[in-house]
DNA sequence: CGCTTTTATCGAAGAATGTCAATATAGCCG
DNA sequence: CGGCTATATTGACATTCTTCGATAAAAGCG
């Protein structure tokens, strides 16, 4: 019996990989990812509708979609008369970036 | 009956969005993301038996998390005797970080 | 060549996710 | 109030994903 080594053992720490994922889950979603887009195209608040009549999905499955956005803290909505606006959360693409760099160590980024 | 707007309509370009939320996805689970760091870290290739050691997972699934991580480009690996080394693809990082930019108008990211 | 170790693949079970129709809620207008 | 429009929620269904046990494939060892 042959004493066998692969390589040195390094540790892993799980406590910050759950809300990670749940960041980019919410980024794993074609039709998600559209509505972001369509967000930062817009750079303005747009309207519920407006995403209904630009997705090839009915009205339900796209509110389904922007409250996971909503609760990613991806989007913000807001109310004015019948309709709601959505808009993209101030800080969306540095909160990608950051949890990015906090994954993979600096010089990985070089 | 008043005719009524809510905000004018804007088109969304459905193409790239798959191959972003097939990335987007692979990042979506936190013991990917675990594996993923550990690479990191270690800065350096690591063993296939060392994340097996590290996760509380049954070896054939991390070898399904190693294989959505392949699929994605995120990691290479190489078999050298009994054992497989992997090793972070080196633009991990950067395909992210362009994946958000190229999603997100830059203006978004100041 | 068999035996052992390491990793990958297969097949199945359970959980999570995406989708829709139906329905509820919120707010405008007459 | 009553009807109409826009959005959200609920419940059901199909698909996909995560996980595991069993098994196969790859490679060193005696």
């Amino acid at each position: 019996m042959s004493i066998q080594q692969c390589c040195p053992p390094v540790e892993i720490d799980s406590s910050a990989h759950q809300s990670r994922a749940t960041l980019f889950k919410a980024l794993g979603d074609p039709h998600r990812l559209a509505i972001l887009e369509k967000l930062a195209r817009a750079d303005d608040e747009v309207c519920v509708c407006d995403f209904t009549a630009a997705l090839p999905l009915n009205q339900p499955t796209v509110s389904h979609h922007l409250r996971i956005l909503r609760d990613a803290g991806l989007v913000t909505c807001e109310r004015r008369g019948t309709w709601v606006y959505y808009r993209l959360a101030s800080d969306v693409a540095k909160r990608i970036v950051d949890t990015t760099q906090s994954l993979l160590p600096q010089r990985v980024l070089a």
